[in-house]
DNA sequence: CGGACTACGTGAAACGTTATATCATGAACA
DNA sequence: TGTTCATGATATAACGTTTCACGTAGTCCG
């Protein structure tokens, strides 16, 4: 094979099959063409090994195979999970993932998105903290977390129905007394209905739950005090806490055992939110409601992927479930 | 503003500007061009919001500014923060990322490489787990941990010396006698060599060392057994044990508290290796040897992005250091 | 048997850049 | 003042696809 170190392009492979540009053009991407025909111009692909040029694909028509992906960071592990399984989706459906890091900044990731826009992906998937987002109409864009309206899908978690579970765990196990800890941007987003499921919960149960929500930037040692300030003669007022994310749960569990030498779960129990893992996948981390990030990446790459201004639901709401970790009796 | 729906191209700006197509490619590159007719493009450009179209860029020259990653996945943390930290490197210098995950699959990863040769991306960083993976000389690649050659630049951290450097912090904290615990491919990359620089350091400090070495695929089972053989009348025959990584060294620790009642770091101390943290960057899981991720990401990217067969060395190592995480006396 | 229609492969145009050859302008010198 | 150069903007040809109008051959039916 006369290797003559340039990539082959459509026009070789033609040559090589003896038929027209078009023919193969039609062959790579799946217009049918006459048996022998098509056989003549795989034979010549896979002789030439013939890869098609997606800058010319990208240059040419409106399809790109890339879709742009932005969350904030790949640190949070809930962010590089959920990154990893649309990866996953994605490299499935033969699409790639160009991928963006948004630092949590507004800015930048409007900036980001118009990028992306004027690049030419096929779509977008981002977990957005901007809560004024500007997009254009032209490339589909699917956002987590955050419902920005009716004609922008939203995928998420049910935020809600997992608060609510967390209820009613923390009572199965005995709790009487329960406590829901956040901390996070005032912006109104998905996750915030954790909050309200968890008091709906409390209230169907008749359990009192006390709140102590702070915002972004504010220092953690604000849930210190109020623990400290509801905790008398070694007991803490509260034999069950909800924190908003596992890796509040964690700091938590951490405080209530060297600040205040109390045993999590004999003496407080703790449920967190997000289903993280450690080292790989091999344990939670603590008791916690697990979001589905399998299925919040095959939705975000469907619905990003198929043609817009169908009858499609403009806020997808997936089941979550709960996992025992070790913070909570059960 | 006549938004007329469409992305501008370099025709309308040099429309705008009442100047040629070639000016206006000129002033987007940075190309010296008269100070009147700059600033007439500059204008013009801010006014139609223009962005180059990184597909005709693409196709037509040779400059894509985008770099391909390819990592086994972003589960690991250690992959995630690495790739996260390549990002920002990559951003910084206005590269895009496209990013492939290779399931620790050598052929799909030779796959990767060839598709991304083709695709015509500025360089190639891949952390790789194919021992004969097959580079064209056409396309920068950088390999992370894994030394091909002289002609393809290998990154990794300062192995020998991290190996070294467990076992003189443990023999420090008093250890007497001490172990080393692998798993993984048995395939030769740089990692290998933490064992190496234990050994000397082990015999440097005159301290008895025994390895225990399992394949990828062998149950961790493989080292419960062997830690339960040295394990007598409620005493380990180690005092100190050095894991290959820190998810290792999480899981040793676990069963040697929950199987043999040991206490970690009073009984054993245990130092694993890569300096993962949880939570956000928060804390330490164990005390560890910490890989310079933002070390190993800068290089990498300056590396694949300046023009190759330089005087680059073929091999950089980067120096590690030690970070007490609790599961060591100091 | 012939006209019209169908089916399908062909070839050229276009996508938005970059690179190169060309051309106009003015400066410098004899 | 005429010739030569240097400077730098302009115009144009690729880059490798997709798309579409076109042409050719085969089919069907009266």
């Amino acid at each position: 094979m006369s290797d003559n170190k340039s990539v082959p392009t459509m026009k070789d492979v033609a040559r090589e099959a003896g038929v027209a540009l078009g023919t193969v053009s039609k062959v790579v991407n799946g217009i049918p063409v006459g048996e022998e025909y098509r056989l003549r111009v795989e034979a010549a692909i896979e002789k030439l090994n013939y890869r098609v040029s997606s800058y010319a694909r990208g240059l040419r028509s409106s399809r790109t195979y890339t879709v742009a992906v932005m969350v904030p960071n790949l640190i949070s592990p809930f962010f590089s999970k959920l990154v990893n399984c649309i990866n996953h989706e994605l490299s499935a459906r033969k699409y790639r993932m160009l991928f963006y890091a948004t630092d949590y900044d507004p800015a930048q990731e409007q900036e980001l998105v118009h990028l992306a826009e004027q690049q030419k992906v096929d779509g977008i998937i981002c977990l957005s903290y901007n809560p004024q987002l500007q997009v254009s109409p032209d490339v589909p864009l699917v956002s987590i977390d955050r419902y920005f309206g009716a004609q922008i899908p939203c995928v998420a978690s049910d935020n809600y129905g997992g608060g609510r579970l967390a209820a009613e765990k923390l009572v199965e196990n005995g709790c009487k007394n329960l406590a829901f800890l956040r901390i996070g941007s005032k912006l109104t987003n998905e996750p915030n209905k954790r909050k309200d499921g968890f008091i709906a919960g409390c209230e169907a149960l008749d359990v009192p739950c006390t709140l102590k929500i702070i915002d972004d930037g504010t220092p953690y040692s604000a849930f210190f005090d109020f623990l400290e300030e509801h905790f008398h003669d070694g007991k803490l007022d509260f034999d069950g806490i909800f924190c908003v994310t596992d890796s509040m749960a964690h700091i938590i569990r951490k405080a209530l055992i060297q600040r205040m030498g109390l045993r999590v779960p004999e003496d407080v129990q703790i449920i967190g939110f997000d289903g993280v893992q450690s080292f790989g996948d091999l344990e939670y981390t603590c008791s916690t409601i697990v979001q589905p990030l399998e299925a919040i990446a095959a939705n975000c790459v469907e619905l990003v992927l198929s043609p817009r201004g169908e009858n499609a639901p403009a806020l997808i709401c997936l089941p979550v479930s709960y996992a025992y970790g070790g913070t909570t009796k059960a």
